[in-house]
DNA sequence: GCCAACGTTGGC
DNA sequence: GCCAACGTTGGC
C-alpha cells in the first residue's frame, strides 16, 4: 500500500477540520503531477496530512484516501476559487477525491525537523524550489517520520 | 510583505 | 519549439 503526503492551508481546510467532519472532499487541486498521483491513489491509502502557508508549516497527522479520484466539481462551479473556464463537463482535466480523518499529531512537525532528517533528503517536500502540493513517500519516509512525531 | 522558484501561457 | 512574461506557491 503506498503511502503519500497531501498540503493543505490549514485556513482552508486543517486537519482539526477534518476530524470534526469525519470525511470530506479533497479538491482544488491544479497542478498536473499532482493530479496524477492522486489519479494513482486507492482506498485505504494513508497520508500525511501537512499544514502549509501558515505560521506553523508541518505535518500535523494522518488521513486516509476513502475512494478513487473523480471529476473535480469545483472546476465547473463559477462561484468556486477553483473555477477552470476551460473545464466543462464533458472534458473537465481535474480530479477529487474522498478522504477520512484518521489521527492529528499530539503537535505539529516543523517543516525545519523535516528539513533535517537525512532520511527525508529525497522527499520532495524539503527539496528547494519544490512547490509539489501531493507527491508519494516511501515506506522508509513514512517509518522516519513517524519516529519523530 | 518579500522574493525565489516554479508552471503556464502565448507570441514568434 | 523557444523563451519571455506572467501568475502562483509557500517559506520566511
Amino acid at each position: 500500500m503506498p503511502y503519500w503526503l497531501m498540503k493543505s492551508e490549514p485556513d482552508e481546510l486543517s486537519i482539526h477540520e477534518l476530524q470534526r467532519l469525519g470525511r470530506t472532499r479533497w479538491d482544488g487541486v491544479r497542478n498536473y503531477q499532482a493530479r496524477n498521483f492522486m489519479r494513482n491513489m486507492q482506498q485505504g491509502d494513508l497520508f500525511f496530512f501537512y499544514h502549509s502557508s501558515c505560521p506553523e508549516p508541518g505535518i500535523a497527522g494522518i488521513a486516509r484516501i476513502d475512494g478513487p479520484a473523480y471529476a473535480d466539481p469545483t472546476a465547473l462551479d463559477p462561484h468556486s476559487h477553483y473555477f477552470d473556464a476551460k473545464a466543462s463537463a464533458e472534458k473537465n482535466p481535474w480530479s477529487a477525491l474522498d478522504v477520512a480523518f484518521v489521527e492529528a499529531f499530539e503537535r505539529v512537525i516543523p517543516l525545519a525537523e523535516l528539513k533535517a532528517q537525512n532520511a527525508l533528503l529525497e522527499l520532495p517536500l524539503v527539496q528547494k524550489g519544490s512547490r509539489l502540493s501531493v507527491m508519494p513517500v516511501t515506506g522508509a519516509q513514512w517509518a522516519a517520520i513517524l519516529a519523530i512525531r
